[in-house]
DNA sequence: GGCCGGGGCATTTTT
DNA sequence: TGCCCCGGCC
């Protein structure tokens, strides 16, 4: 068995190039492999955990944390399919947040949680914050929930207890800046009330790990010298807590190999710390670094492009990716006069390539910096019949009718749950309102208790409802009571079945006969489903009764918004950056290059976060296959105006020539490349050197430049031209975006003034003359 | 309990 | 502008 499985492997190896290959087989000692994009980064990790395998490591002293679970699962079905599932199922390969919830789990009693402790996910996380926040009286747009959850969240994400919050000075001071200076008490009352409900939310998976390992040195030992290697995936997104349980774990036998890349640091504001990579060899001495540089995914304008712009930044590892594909085409940048215009042009582009190259449409992708950007696209997508799909909506999870029904099966495995009985208390409608929930949520934080264990024993805690409610309350008690009894004798799936049923949830979605009560019957239908394959699943793993808590265990860091199914259709691909990451297109658009869209004028100021969004835009291009396209747009509206844009900062950061730049805003810059390419002629990297010096004076803030300034002047004059207040009906004008068109009406006053338009190819318009961008014709 | 309308808000979001 | 949330009303 073994010389064959060594047999299969070897070939592998064997397609490795040099670096891939010494990064596989250097398994001993730390090891930190630096992956450009496109680089073979996952035929590194699987060869490697392979290769370990076959030398005679058991797939169980093996861990491989990931940050998604497709990257979970995909590494898992390629180890498949070299070292049989056999072997590969034994394997700790997932999630951080799955792998140490399973190792919580099977240790929490020491820590006051109960086995089947629930994992609140961001909307009971959220919900709970406003609970508290309504409950302390404060005032919601002061202490907005978002934020607080924030501050919460990265404090845990720094391993900062309650206590070691309200201890802190740096952090009391910000938060009285801020004006909240409760925060640090809404934390504490936060963490005690999560621990009440025996809930987790997803970053105490991380602090209660750490917290663990601390204080439980035996536990720690049992671990470390359980996973004897330890293989980390996209490094350079750990956060402070999963680079200490990362450390933590390996620092006795040192056989640790994480793989990442630095420019591709995108998620900071999750609490990802790019130095956890950058200093990583200071942490493992002797270190081994492995630089795998060749890119197997673009041609080679797009890598050195790419190239170009990363070099702007200040704090990387230095490497040099290259590509051995074609040469390929250059950049092509595409401005319009307005987000509308861009939308045309990129749909315009998409057919034009489309019928030149006999490329279908899921070789092109729209990636944008916002979601808010994708509306426009759509319109213009649909108006071209260019079939699309959009990412980055509500998951499956997400939904209000799954979670209700989740919140069902959450009580049966731990009653007290606050959030999830919150949900389902009053759903279906049993005549148990707010005033009747907020009694019980007080009385239970006046007693330090559950609600639930206040709901089982009204009398007890002297809960101040009338009969009637009572004897309501007490009917909810009993049916979910009937439901944990029932859950110790029926599986997962009979369970959901009957508790759909007996709590009316069936009846009230089936009553509903709109397309959105239809498209609900059909996700509840699908829950089911997906329980019952669960179920069958579990049994064929030799899980005799899979109950409910096994699903839920599973389920709630299931937030994976992959439907596999559609992923073959001939569709073009819409999403936010941040969502392609690790994906890759033949043809990409990378739309919206403007200062304060992309960079996100969040950013300025700051060099760190502007040294972020430019790698965002590095692995924007990195996507790129083939072709790729940059475009912006000289006027967008945005947030109820329209506002005047200037190119982003990022196009002048790509060497120029690697790119097509639209004569009108870049005249100079095409004129210098032109002269360059007749003098040089030649694309090599030392050429290219001496052209980012030369294009130094360049470097200037975009206020000083005459011809963005320019446009500015153009369109403001023309908001303000006196001419247009005076308009009346009956005037003929030229609308920017609907082109010619006759006024029939006017009204209101001031800013609020409008016009009715009748346009000849766009029909009756309503134009708010604040924003409207139109001359007067006669 | 559900519907309507005003007010406030408006990056990115692997788990 | 458009979405979401809340409060007021039936």
């Amino acid at each position: 068995m073994s010389n064959f499985i060594f047999g299969v492997v070897s070939e592998y190896l064997n397609q490795l190039n040099g670096s891939q290959k010494a990064a596989v087989c250097y398994t001993d000692g730390p090891s930190l492999v630096i992956a450009g994009a496109g680089s073979g980064k996952t035929r590194v990790l699987t060869y490697k955990i392979a290769y370990l395998i076959e030398k005679g490591i058991h797939p169980s002293a093996i861990l491989a944390l990931t940050f998604t679970n497709k990257a979970a699962r995909e590494m898992k079905d390629r180890i498949s399919s070299i070292v049989g599932h056999e072997l590969a199922k034994r394997l700790w390969m997932g999630t951080f947040h799955s792998i140490f919830s399973r190792i919580l789990r099977a240790e929490c009693e020491v820590l006051g949680f109960p086995r089947d402790f629930t994992i609140y996910d961001a909307a009971d996380t959220k919900s709970l914050l406003k609970t508290i926040i309504k409950e302390r009286q404060l005032d919601e747009k002061v202490y907005k929930p978002n934020v607080v959850y924030a501050r919460i969240s990265n404090a845990k994400n720094a391993l900062i207890t309650p206590q070691a919050y309200a201890a802190n000075k740096d952090l009391i001071e910000s938060d009285m800046y801020a004006k909240m200076p409760l925060i640090k008490e809404i934390y504490q009352t936060y963490f005690n009330r999560c621990k009440q409900a025996g809930a987790m939310d997803f970053d105490d998976l991380l602090l209660y790990t750490n917290i663990l390992f601390r204080d439980n040195p035996s536990v720690l030992e049992k671990y470390r010298t359980h996973f004897q290697y330890i293989l980390v995936d996209e490094y350079q997104d750990t956060n402070f807590a999963q680079h200490l349980i990362v450390q933590r774990l390996a620092e006795q036998h040192r056989n640790i190999c994480v793989v990442g890349d630095d420019a591709q640091s995108i998620y900071s504001f999750r609490g990802a710390n790019i130095d956890n990579i950058l200093t990583f060899k200071n942490n493992f001495p002797h270190c081994k670094i492995f630089k795998l540089e060749q890119n197997y995914r673009s041609t080679q304008t797009i890598v050195d492009a790419a190239n170009s712009l990363i070099q702007k930044n200040s704090r990387q590892i230095e490497k040099k990716v290259f590509s051995e594909n074609e040469v390929g085409h250059k950049i092509e940048v595409l401005n319009g006069y307005s987000d509308y215009e861009e939308g045309y042009l990129v749909a315009n582009k998409i057919s034009e390539v489309r019928m030149r190259d006999h490329d279908g449409f899921n070789s092109f992708a729209i990636l944008y910096r916002t979601n808010a950007q994708s509306r426009i696209f759509e319109e213009a997508l649909r108006k071209r019949n260019i079939p699309y799909r959009i990412y980055g909506g509500l998951s499956f999870y997400q939904r209000k009718e799954i979670k209700d029904v989740i919140s069902y099966f959450r009580l049966c495995v731990n009653p007290t749950d606050e959030e999830a009985l919150k949900r389902v208390i009053n759903y279906p409608t049993r005549g148990i309102g707010d005033t009747t929930l907020n009694k019980v949520l007080t009385t239970a934080s006046l007693h330090n208790e559950s609600a639930w264990n206040v709901i089982c024993d009204p009398l007890k805690y002297a809960l101040p409802v009338n009969a009637g409610t009572a004897s309501k309350l007490k009917a909810f008690k009993e049916l979910i009571v009937g439901f944990i009894e029932e859950s110790k004798v029926l599986s997962a799936s009979d369970l959901a079945t009957l508790v759909v049923k007996q709590s009316g949830i069936v009846a009230d979605l089936f009553q509903d006969r709109s397309v959105e009560g239809t498209s609900k019957q059909e996700n509840l239908q699908e829950l089911l489903k997906g329980i019952a394959e669960f179920c069958e699943i579990k049994r064929e793993e030799g899980v005799e009764n899979p109950g409910l808590s096994d699903f839920l265990a599973e389920v709630s860091l299931l937030t994976d918004q992959d439907n596999t199914s559609e992923d073959r259709e001939d569709k073009v691909t819409l999403m936010t950056i941040h969502a392609a990451k690790g994906l890759e297109f033949r043809n990409v658009f990378v739309v919206g290059l403007e200062e304060d869209l992309f960079p996100s004028g969040m950013s300025k100021g700051n060099d760190r976060a502007i040294e972020e969004e430019r790698r965002l835009f590095y692995v924007a291009i990195t996507r790129a296959e083939r072709l790729c396209f940059i475009t912006y747009a000289k006027s967008r509206f945005r947030n109820g105006q329209s506002n005047i844009c200037s190119p982003s900062r990022f196009i002048r950061d790509i060497d120029p020539r690697y790119l097509n730049l639209p004569a009108d805003d870049f005249g100079s810059l095409g004129m210098q490349k032109a002269r360059e390419s007749a003098v040089s002629g030649s694309s090599q990297q030392k050429q290219s050197r001496r052209t980012l010096v030369d294009r130094q004076p360049l470097e200037v803030p975009v206020e000083h430049k005459p011809n963005f300034k320019k446009v500015d002047q153009t369109v403001d004059n023309k908001l303000i031209t006196p001419e247009i207040k005076g308009l009346r009906p009956g005037n003929r004008i030229m609308h920017e975006r609907f082109g010619e068109g006759r006024v029939l009406a006017i009204a209101g006053e001031g800013t609020n003034m409008k016009a009715t338009v009748e346009f000849q190819s766009f029909g009756q318009k309503q134009l708010l003359l604040k924003f409207a961008k139109f001359t007067i014709v006669e």
